[in-house]
DNA sequence: CATTCCCGCCAAATA
DNA sequence: TATTTGGCGGGAATG
């Protein structure tokens, strides 16, 4: 009781609490001179957020270069301008990785890594979800390690790198290794979190390049024989890390054909100018040097936090008051402070709007070659990531032949349920 | 109803 | 062991 909400009626919105605007937020108050490191525990309090929160944010912004793990509770700031340099990085990377997988359609080494997430299903009788506790047996150490990256191979196998971080990565890198700059949602689910046992794949002939592109319907998880139930649920992760990213104007959200499916469209770093009514919208010509600048100022955010900070911080550790503090003041508190935020930022989730646009000579540079060698791979036909995707997608490629020419061949309604099941 | 995606339980990974 | 990280998916807000 006690919501009170005298002066405006703070409707609950999800916005508010969004993981987009939290990037926003976190960019805001430290991608500024001065910031080398950051605590996680200050940045959840600053913020207003629990402690889950802040691992979400900070693993996809570490992904694009923003930060860099550096010891327990504590991150490097690195500063949006690494972006630029970390998108080459994984370009690069993932040329490499193409490269190695170039020469597919024959798996020689007997490997067979069952690699890749778990969800196997095996045969076991559907139904009873529960828990998932039996995940072991499938999952025997070593498996996986699919992405290369420098290193890491040996050693602790990062049990844990499934996700967001690594998703990010392979996000963005579909991005990067094709020219194409928009992939709807369920393609992007598709390639980078689907994963049935399949194993035939031959891709004979990929006459065509992108197929994504050029699909006459658009995929869609929910009725992909394929996704069975399970993993429709990871696409969860795939907006959150979409609303991180394009809340640094690195993607956009949009759709596919116009009233189509969801899409993201790449915009790169030094986004779009998109209608920011922070300072000069549009009156350089040149994209000066106008350094980056999210929302310019933050709200009076700040104050309230600090205070809140303070009163919290008086004498003893914060988190363990805010977490037995009745949180509802504080949430409460936090929910205005985004609200404002929210208000001034337009009500499209977009603060800051143009940063950094211009780059060095010596990334130019870089970025010229990088992109001849895209240019290059694009023309040697695309080919993805790791082997793991690389498999994915001629399986799915496949797939979407034969739903391609059933569809050609009808042609009527939605294709609906299409036999492709049980490859074998 | 379908899509988007926040919340936070609880298990690995670490200190 | 205690704490830190962070999968993972229920289910509420939104379209």
């Amino acid at each position: 009781m006690a919501s009170s909400s005298l002066t405006s009626h703070l409707t609950y919105s999800r916005k508010q609490k969004s993981l987009g605007l939290l990037c926003t937020n976190f960019l805001k108050l430290y991608d500024r001179e001065g910031i080398e490191s950051v605590g996680l525990d200050e940045a959840a309090v600053q913020l207003g957020v629990e402690r889950r929160r802040i691992y979400d944010i900070v693993n996809v912004l570490e992904s694009v270069g923003v930060l860099s793990r550096k010891a327990k509770n504590r991150y490097s700031w690195k500063g949006i301008d690494s972006i630029p340099q970390a998108l080459e990085e994984l370009k690069k990377e993932a040329l490499r990785e193409n490269y190695e997988n170039l020469p597919v359609t024959s798996y020689e080494c007997q490997g067979d890594s069952i690699e890749n997430c778990e969800d196997d299903k095996p045969s076991d009788l559907s139904g009873g979800e529960t828990s998932q506790e039996n995940s072991t047996l499938g999952s025997v150490p070593s498996g996986d390690s699919s992405f290369c990256s420098l290193s890491s191979k040996g050693k602790t196998d990062h049990r844990r790198e499934k996700s967001l971080g690594l998703l990010t990565r392979n996000f963005v890198k579909l991005f990067l290794t094709t020219n194409a700059d928009t992939v709807s949602l369920d393609e992007a689910a598709m390639l980078l979190l689907c994963d049935p046992g399949s194993t035939m794949m031959r891709s004979n002939e990929p006459s065509e390049s992108i197929i994504f592109f050029s699909v006459p319907y658009v995929y869609n998880h929910m009725t992909d024989p394929l996704f069975e139930d399970n993993s429709a649920a990871k696409v969860r992760r795939l907006y959150d890390i979409a609303n991180v990213l394009s809340s640094m104007n690195l993607i956009e959200k949009t759709h596919q054909n116009e009233t189509k499916k969801p899409a993201f469209r790449w915009l790169g770093f030094n986004g779009k100018p998109d209608n920011d009514a922070t300072v000069s919208p549009k009156s350089s010509n040149f994209e000066q040097s106008k350094k980056r600048e999210f929302g310019s100022e933050i709200t009076n955010l700040e104050f309230v936090k600090r205070s809140r900070l303070i009163s919290l911080v008086d004498d003893k550790p914060i988190k363990e008051q805010m977490k037995h503090e009745d949180p509802s003041s504080q949430r409460h508190l936090n929910q205005m402070l985004e609200h404002q935020q929210q208000q001034q930022a337009n009500s499209k989730g977009y603060v800051f709007g143009p940063f950094q646009p211009v780059l060095q000579d010596t990334e130019k540079k870089s970025l010229r070659s990088a992109q001849d060698l895209e240019a290059f791979a694009s023309s040697y036909r695309p080919q993805y990531h790791n082997q793991a995707l690389s498999d994915l997608f001629s399986h799915y490629m496949e797939a979407w032949k034969s739903w391609y020419m059933e569809v050609a061949q009808v042609n009527n309604h939605q294709p609906k349920r299409n036999a492709i099941q049980q490859p074998s």
